[in-house]
DNA sequence: CGTCCTTGGAGAAACGTATCTTCGACGTTC
DNA sequence: GAACGTCGAAGATACGTTTCTCCAAGGACG
């Protein structure tokens, strides 16, 4: 009697026969071992074709399917990757940079799939008992702020982690981040070639690394070329206080003549309170902001806004987690065959490596003082999208 | 020598020391057995608050995390649920219900983890290794197509699946959807009350339930009130057919006076049309289309949208689900305290339990003339919906 | 003819947990 | 004083894979 036919026969008394078929199940029916069986679905060990074939095809009939759980357990890779977004009071998600979060999201999944794993989303503030619960092969973590307990936990847990937005403080496998100090400064210049004298900032005031540093930029160029200040800082994850805020800039005695706005609905805000105020967007307000929502090519006057290719950045993040996951780096020339793979490590002293990624600027009649032709614009101008 | 110092000696002497603890070396750090260890854990067994907090301080000093892999092996839960969407084309997601997908997952996410329960995404199409990489405890289905295979498979397995949308043909454990025909009849009706006499629908031409369900109420409507149906239809997951198909309907020698349009773009690009033959609205055009958005609250006019409540379905499709995998409802007064949490399976006859949920509809400017007076009552459909 | 290499495959040991079963010790009760 | 219930905890098993190790058979080759 074959050991086959002996764990079968466990089985069987062991349990219903209502179960899903095991690989032992297979084994049997196929009259060959479980080891057999494993490789001939995983494509590995010596087999001529045609065992790989017959098992393939008794596995087929008998609707097996590999237990994820003890393959995970066995293999220590789940093929998941957490997408860890930090959020503002109660809401699960960021809800100020949700387009950009929505298209990030939308493209890290994507290259996730691509490469055989799964996202799973996880606030950061989750119970801790959830975070635990799932095994996880790494964590992509958008906007980490300073010393975030999380990260720090996963990172020297041996997850490997990177982060979405520079990180303050926290260590990290890699980065990847917008240019936020260059893009500030083009659209600074692009307003202030459109011939704005004094230019606003609506910013926030929380102290995430894309507020920060988008501001400092700010406050920089303005110390450079002479120009004081004007800005108003709101909670950017307030929907409402936007448009306060929006008003707020715009009746101030020093009232800019060109706004950009850090934020998704600061364009329409803004034109909301330029309107309130008698103010004609571009001829006496030239204006920008920082959105992925494509309803900014249809308002009135079409805005410009800085878009920050969200699925650039979500599709980057993530091969660069699973490389990490998949030990690209870190191979140090380990055996090849041994049982764990490598878990990814930085190399030791220097800072975690980080990408910076190029905004895009799409000009609308917003930041444009003198278009010839103001007539109304065809359909679809074809360049855009 | 006890059994835990063995334990821990086989452990020292087969792997590295740099491994993360295991349950093991808790229990011989706390010189208890790793059953013990377990249960104080877990809150389980017949154990006094002392060894209990004792146990726990000694795993909290070693760091030790559970693995999820093996208790997911060993329980037979993962704590993961899917949410699958339908894909059109390339593209992951859906693109047209997409303010409403992010919202609904939104939700469904805050739903699932309140309940200690992970969202993974996982799109329709994905390979087929990837499906069966993951451990599910069920799965949320988006807008299932008709005989949808992948459904029928995970049915079939035993995985609890909850639609969201009402399914055509395939078995669901449970499914939710809003009330489309109620919705649209809503909606004519409210058109006609504002003096609409030619209603016309921007449409779809996809064969989901969404659809479907509201084109037929629409025929319907117009059959019973003796308008001769104006409608237009379009692949709805290409965003530039849109425009087309808005420009069409307003191009139309029957031209309507009311349009509504069942997909969240299709409010800005009747709207651009509309300014391009010059039509007012509402004067000349009444206008709702069905959108999450509220960017139609600061268009000019602000347009009149149907909400589909996206995150009250959400958060009803994942209690339903946990309730079905948690197995709420199949009980059948089995042995408590057994090893495997009973499958959730249907009674066995009926159709699946359906849910209808109420939309919203938001009035704004678009679909009310502003002289009140003029207001033709229209055929009065009678009451029976 | 013995040795060695290659092919094809079987055995068995983990992976780390949860839980079923068992077992001693210690009152309690009749 | 013996049977009994309860408390506290240890032992052992199984969850279903993957993979390391090893073995048998059959040429090839000296």
């Amino acid at each position: 009697m074959t050991a086959a036919a002996n764990q079968n026969g466990r089985r069987a008394t062991a349990s219903r026969r209502l179960e899903r078929a095991g690989i032992r199940d297979v084994a049997a029916a196929a009259g060959v071992s479980i080891t057999t069986v494993s490789d001939a679905l995983n494509g590995k060990g010596r087999l001529p074709d045609e065992t790989r074939s017959r098992v393939r095809e008794v596995a087929e009939r008998l609707g097996y399917r590999p237990s994820a759980a003890a393959r995970t357990l066995r293999t220590g890779r789940s093929g998941l990757i957490g997408l860890t977004v930090t959020t503002y009071g109660e809401e699960p998600f960021t809800f100020t940079e949700f387009a950009y979060f929505a298209e990030m999201a939308r493209a890290a999944t994507s290259a996730a799939l691509g490469r055989g794993y799964a996202l799973v989303v996880l606030p950061a503030s989750s119970r801790h008992d959830v975070w635990s619960n799932i095994a996880l092969d790494g964590t992509v973590v958008i906007d980490p702020p300073d010393q975030d307990p999380l990260v720090t936990e996963l990172y020297r847990s041996g997850v490997p982690v990177v982060s979405d937005g520079k990180p303050g403080n926290c260590p990290v496998t890699a980065w990847v981040d917008n240019d936020h100090e260059a893009a500030v400064l083009g659209i600074l210049e692009h307003l202030s070639e459109a011939g704005a004298r004094r230019i606003g900032l609506l910013t926030g005031t929380s102290t995430d690394t894309y507020t920060r540093l988008s501001t400092e930029a700010y406050l920089a160029w303005c110390d450079r070329v002479g120009q004081e200040p004007v800005y108003e800082a709101y909670p950017a994850h307030d929907p409402a206080a936007g448009a306060v805020a929006a008003d707020r800039l715009l009746a101030r005695p020093d009232r800019p003549d060109a706004v950009y706005g850090l934020f998704d609905p600061n364009g329409t805000d803004l034109l909301a309170a330029a309107r309130r105020y008698g103010l004609r967007v571009p001829d006496d307000l030239l204006l920008v902001c920082c959105s992925e929502s494509d309803v900014y090519a249809n308002t009135e006057p079409p805005i410009t806004t800085l878009s920050l290719k969200p699925r650039r950045i979500g599709t980057t993040v993530v091969n660069l987690l699973i490389d990490a996951i998949e030990g690209v780096d870190a191979g140090s020339g380990s055996v090849p065959g041994r049982l764990f793979p490598p878990r990814y490590r930085t190399a030791g002293t220097g800072p975690p490596p980080g990408t910076l990624m190029p905004t895009e600027l799409i000009v609308r009649a917003s930041s444009q003082r003198r278009s010839p032709r103001t007539t109304v614009s065809p359909p679809r101008p074809p360049g855009e999208v």
